[in-house]
DNA sequence: CGTATAATTGACAGGAGTCAATCTGTGTGG
DNA sequence: CCACACAGATTGACTCCTGTCAATTATACG
């Protein structure tokens, strides 16, 4: 289903064209949610939908940067190796995620499919010309990766700073926040990965992971509806511990 | 000595007015070095020199971002508090480092002088106008941004993979690196931070951080020429260390 | 030179990792 | 529709790295 097309011609001033973007799953992520009617149609119209299936790699941590995308659907894994085989997931992205936002000329991070995924892509190239020409969108290139620096900054605290318990704890709000944006239930958590991804995002074992959630269950902060739903039943509580509170 | 002033009038074209950027420590920086003839008189137009004494806070996480600045010379430490007293510290900022950008409303980390400091400021709003302006200095900006959240993804790959002896190797480095491009020694790194310091950014205590150094000393990969300067002898073992690897 | 602060070293404790066994859920084949 | 097999998750026993607490040594400063 995904396939190239430049045959919608922009068409600056109006609204009035029905581009896909309308009934896009992502249509509120921050790239396109502030675009006014001019740039928006100047987006899609250099934009190409791609999918990739559960554990296919979109690129390579320092391989050519090349192209930037959005998320539609599903979910994608960033992350690095290293040497040893250690591998730090740095994010999980959702619908609406940018990817691959660098002026850098190689990606500073891999990226793979968490699920069936579908994407939208641009060519880095063409989009740094939407850039110039559009000063709105240059704001929200900012915005964006002001957000993607802020997220990695939290995530240092929690891996530099906190136990494994309080990290979870803000791993569980962080996904239910995320979630609660593209149509999740607010104060529930769907873990759309696997406890190993959950503990290579955490800098834990898997082991720690599952010790982690059961403290928490029988402490009774959360609760296990199934094994990949979490209610979260006392959020100022799981919030204090992700901000390094000791209770 | 540091003063207001804006008496000297931008001469766009001209390069002949002679104004204090171009005996500055940081002329080099990110943000200043790819600068035109019109757009560095511009940004030195709307600068200020502002210092600090060691320890002083510049700006606390979550306080309004009126400010942007530029290190002009020493120390600066970025980092975040958590609510049980634990510190990270996310970055060591020297001379040409830029502080405080961003677009969001407040700061996202904290700023502290780690000795006596000279900073260059903008008026964020001002700074904001220059982007409009100058096209080059949009693209140094991006570029400033991404390698900022480069850096904040290296420390949440060592602090979520690796041992504190990998993790002070790559610190070491990372250190001795950015030392010479401000005039360093290579294959030197000058430690102006406290052992707490080190401690704080590499999620560890100071005596884990101690006995780090001491067991990387025995092993014969760097020597301490005294306290606060280290020499990195064997620096490939260094890289592959913080890389992650075993040996 | 003496004192205060920082850094190192030592002894011990504890949280997370490792290895292994058990449990759970899911999908498949009879 | 049930039984089985497989992968993933949980739990348990034990180890080890790092943290904690304390003593000693080194450095900076008045």
């Amino acid at each position: 289903m995904g396939n190239n097309r430049s045959r919608f011609s922009a068409r600056p001033g109006t609204y009035s064209g029905k581009i896909e973007c309308f009934d896009c799953p992502a249509r509120m992520s921050d790239l396109c949610v502030g675009l006014s009617n001019t740039s928006l149609p100047a987006l899609y119209e250099q934009s190409t939908h791609i999918n990739l299936d559960k554990g296919e790699t979109l690129f390579l941590s320092d391989q050519p940067s090349e192209h930037i995308f959005n998320v539609r659907e599903g979910t994608m894994t960033l992350y690095r190796m290293g040497s040893g085989g250690q591998r730090q997931i740095l994010g999980f992205l959702f619908t609406g995620d940018l990817i691959g936002i660098t002026p850098d000329a190689a990606y500073n991070v891999s990226a793979q499919a968490g699920s069936a995924v579908s994407l939208c892509r641009w060519d880095k190239d063409k989009f740094d010309d939407l850039l110039v020409l559009y000063p709105a969108m240059a704001k929200q290139y900012r915005l964006i990766t002001s957000k993607l620096l802020t997220q990695s900054l939290n995530l240092a605290f929690a891996l530099g700073q906190l136990t494994a318990e309080q990290r979870l704890a803000g791993f569980l709000l962080h996904i239910s926040q995320r979630q609660a944006r593209i149509g999740g239930i607010p104060g529930f958590a769907a873990l759309p990965m696997s406890r190993m991804d959950i503990a290579d995002y955490l800098g834990l074992t898997i082991e720690t992971v599952s010790r982690g959630l059961t403290r928490l269950r029988k402490k009774g902060f959360i609760s296990l509806v199934t094994r990949d739903l979490i209610e979260l039943s006392e959020l100022k509580t799981l919030l204090r511990l992700s901000q390094g509170d000791d209770a």
